[in-house]
DNA sequence: GGCCAGGCTAGCA
DNA sequence: TGCTAGCATGGC
């Protein structure tokens, strides 16, 4: 067991009562613990983690633990991943008070307080979440997500439990899409996910090179690939590279919520969005993350 | 039953 | 550069 070490506020509790599509069938959530299970996986071999927090929001007390056979170097390596996921070198009190400053925001604030996303273990895995959720209702598309995973079929032994594993992009990029339209992706998603898993494996996407990217150079190499718009990038560099300052502008979601904390009689397009987002710099991807908690928490 | 959902592509002006 | 139809499916 290994102590994190967030700095406060840090609701972890919270944290894991999550919007329905950052859940999936490979994270296993006990809320009577406050505890959250899921393997990840290393280039050497998969490993199970659990995340609990024996603090509060303003002291809180985050621990990690994972099998003890592993090597120094895949320690190292489960730590940095983890302490990525969780954001716990995240200053969330910068965030709080630049956004108290703002009328519109003083319940929203109050109610998320120490709030943070938990992030997609990897890239591959991210983007794959974010096309899946392109255009369909999060629901939907975490049943999507979760016959992914069903259909990768791998699992790891972890205190009794078998958890399932996400997918790698080698095993998707060997299934067809006939395999799955017949677990109900549409015919295009199909293409999207199966043919980005290709571009990974052959090598025309280098995913550890996008760490040393700027949001902009993530950007233009993505969009380049079928299936890949600006909307998932945006909410792959939120989700899956931890990117603080993400505005997806044109998001329905985020349009939605706008109108609802600043009492809009219609929704606010794109332009008035970004305009009204510019206060929010440096922290717009907590912004855009406390929008999409009030439609679903509302 | 119809409209909508945390969009993208291709085709057209 | 900017606009639009078509896509596919489940939720409500």
């Amino acid at each position: 067991m290994e102590r994190l070490t967030p700095t406060a506020p840090y609701d972890f509790p919270q944290m894991l009562r999550r919007p329905l599509s950052r859940i999936s069938k490979a994270v296993a959530i006990d809320p009577e613990t406050a505890s959250y299970s899921r393997a990840l996986r290393l280039p050497t071999r998969i490993v199970p983690v659990t995340v609990t927090d024996a603090g509060a929001v303003d002291q809180p007390d985050l621990r990690l633990a994972y099998p003890d056979h592993l090597s120094e170097d895949e320690g190292a390596a489960v730590r940095a991943t983890v302490r990525r996921m969780f954001s716990t070198g995240i200053r969330l009190d910068q965030f709080h008070e630049l956004m108290s400053a703002t009328p519109e925001w003083e319940d929203a604030m109050e109610r998320f307080r120490g709030l943070r996303p938990i992030l997609d273990a990897d890239p591959f895995e991210s983007m794959v979440k974010v096309i899946i959720g392109q255009q369909l209702n999060v629901r939907f598309a975490a049943a999507l997500t979760e016959r992914l995973v069903d259909l990768g079929g791998e699992t790891v032994e972890w205190n009794g439990v078998l958890l399932p594993v996400f997918p790698s992009a080698e095993q998707v990029a060997r299934w067809s899409y006939d395999e799955l339209q017949r677990c109900s992706f549409s015919r295009r998603k199909a293409e999207y996910v199966v043919d980005f898993a290709r571009s990974v494996v052959d090598g025309r996407v280098d995913l550890d090179a996008l760490w040393r990217m700027t949001d902009g150079e993530i950007g233009e190499r993505l969009t380049s690939l079928r299936g890949i718009g600006r909307w998932t990038v945006e909410c792959f560099l939120l989700f899956g590279m931890g990117r603080p300052d993400v505005l997806p502008a044109a998001d329905i979601g985020v349009q939605n919520a706008v109108r609802r904390l600043y009492g809009m009689d219609r929704r606010p397009g794109e332009d008035e969005v970004r305009r009204l987002a510019e206060p929010w710099a440096p922290w717009r991807s907590y912004a855009t993350y406390y929008l999409w908690q009030s439609l679903i928490r509302a």
